[in-house]
RNA sequence: GCUCCCGUCGUCCAGAGGCCUAGGACUCAUGAUUUUCAUUCAUGCAACUCCGGUUCGAAUCCGGACGGGAGUACCA
């Protein structure tokens, strides 16, 4: 009675992939994961005129990028293959013919002038549009004629006329339309093939698809894949309808409001980790007020009755947040490798460094760090000297005597002998100041700002220790060369 | 137009008839910590769309209004 969980995301490669999509996949994902079932990929690129390789490529390095490794599809293989609708055709044929056979469809020859016109006066007329069902009476033989001779058709759906049809969401409960409400909706192009709502239908069918996780754009056409499932004598899968993502003003998500797909975010310099947490969190909340959490506690504590079935809007400084909070709670060594890229980016080479003082560096000033690209001003100065001073930095840690007071600083570092830790310089730091009769402030501040070139980062002790006496001190010489002349 | 879905702080997530003078988080404000910046901590601002009904009692159930969203393709 009880099979086996199979969730699928069937994405159109026609564009980039939107984090409502993203988020889609990511619930289907969560639901497979939480259940010990599998979470297939097939692509539905049913659509000739649409179809983009660069999009499918794109798609599938993002879903990697975010961690939704899928078991079974596109590059995966599996047993019930292909995954790929363009290369399923002869299935759909098939199904059509059977639908046709049982007198469950039929050929339709109507033009596509004539069914423009239709609605044009339908529209006119202040009338639901559809079509008006002039070739489904046609009798069977004559049609099988007509297609033999070369006419162009399309195969629809004998919708009954009466009646109702229901389904079960299970996030919104039954959902009824009268038959009347639908129209007998294309199951074959002209052009041989499927439409998605066939496609969709024979695919879930064939590949065991038990639950069905969607856009609830999905929810009008609902009632029409049921009656599908019927023609054909199937039981359909459960139904599952998500709630949309919205921009923060209300309307859709558009890269022109800022960023819209998962390659937009990781640009932006966000970790997958903390995207998928958000968009787990969108729509969805483990019941207590957990909110940061990683994806074996989703998967513990994920289940479809705790999904929102109201639409949620993308708040990007919270996102921010959330990546922030994951960039304090990475181990260092998966953020080492995101450093060298970033500050490579910024154009520091780091490939003579070892990973071992990169990760203490990178420990050193995460705190620091909202976006991965924070690296950059936040790190970049333990790695080349400052070339320019900040203005603000200067005039509050710049005053009269401060060079005379480095003066003392830099001998002091020239001249230690001492353990190259923080603790230690610090100690030794303000036992000179204490000995000179010096605030802290008169000589940490302008330390700092001859070693880092602002008034940022960690401790000062700590910085003297990393960059090595020598390097510290020559870089306060630098600093009285370039601000006492002024 | 017609059909459908949704409606708790600005935003996200709690709340499934009394535990709600509605809780947590982001943002913002104030304060503490910090030789810098940031972190961290504390405090504060802020919501049940409206109107009826059911009930001893409603954010929670029902109806309507209003608002937002979606569908209405030989696109998905």
């Amino acid at each position: 009675m009880t099979r086996p969980v199979r969730v699928r995301f069937a994405p159109s490669p026609t564009g980039y992939l939107h984090v409502g999509g993203a988020r889609t996949a990511l619930f289907n994902w969560l639901f497979a994961r939480a259940q010990g079932g599998q979470f297939l990929l097939r692509i539905e690129d049913t659509d000739q005129t649409r179809y983009s390789p660069e999009a499918l490529h794109d798609l599938l390095r993002d879903l990697k990028w975010l961690g939704l490794q899928w078991d079974e599809g596109e590059g995966v293989g599996g047993p019930h293959g292909p995954y790929t609708q363009s290369q399923r055709l002869p299935l759909y044929q098939k199904a059509a013919e059977e639908l046709i056979a049982k007198g469950a469809a039929y050929r339709c020859f109507c033009s596509a002038e004539r069914l423009e016109a239709l609605r044009a006066e339908q529209t006119a007329a202040g009338k639901p549009t559809g079509y008006d069902r002039r070739c489904r009476n046609i009798d069977p033989g004559e049609s099988l004629r007509r297609a033999q001779a070369g006419e162009p058709f399309v195969v629809r759906l004998k919708v009954p006329e009466e009646g109702e049809t229901t389904f079960h969401d299970l996030l919104r409960g039954d959902i009824t339309t009268p038959n009347a409400q639908l129209d007998d909706m294309v199951l074959l192009k002209r052009d041989g093939f499927p439409t998605y709502h066939m496609a969709n239908v024979v695919d879930d069918h064939d590949m065991e698809i038990t639950h069905i996780l969607r856009g609830d754009e999905w929810i009008p056409s609902t009632s029409r894949h049921l009656l599908l499932y019927r023609a054909f004598g199937w039981e359909p899968p459960q139904f599952v309808h998500l709630p949309v993502i919205l921009s923060p003003s209300g309307g859709k998500l558009s890269k022109r409001k800022g960023a819209a797909s998962v390659g937009d975010f990781r640009d932006k310099g966000y970790l997958p980790e903390a995207l998928f947490n958000f968009l787990a969190l969108l729509g969805w909340g483990p019941g207590d007020d957990r909110e940061l959490m990683t994806k074996e506690e989703m998967v513990a504590a994920f289940t479809l009755d705790r999904i929102s079935p109201k639409s949620s809007a993308f708040d990007e400084t919270k996102l921010e947040w959330f990546n922030e909070q994951t960039v304090q709670r990475l181990p260092v060594e998966a953020l080492v490798p995101r450093f060298r890229e970033v500050l490579g980016k910024a154009g520091v080479d780091l490939s003579g460094e070892d990973d071992a003082r990169l990760a203490r560096i990178v420990e050193a000033v995460r705190p620091r760090v909202r976006l991965l690209g924070d690296f950059a001003a936040q790190a970049a100065w333990y790695f080349r000297a400052p070339s320019e001073y900040d203005p603000k930095g200067v005039k509050r840690a710049w005053k009269e005597g401060t060079s005379a007071n480095l003066d003392l600083v830099a001998d002091a570092l020239s001249s230690w002998n001492g353990p190259m830790d923080g603790e230690a310089l610090g100690a030794m730091l303000h036992g000179l100041c204490e000995k000179n009769g010096l605030g802290p402030g008169q000589v940490m501040m302008p330390l700092r700002l001859a070693l880092c070139g602002a008034l940022i980062g960690p401790d000062v002790s700590s910085i003297v220790a990393e960059l090595g006496t020598e390097e510290s001190a020559r870089r306060v010489r630098a600093a009285q060369a370039a601000l006492s002349a002024e």
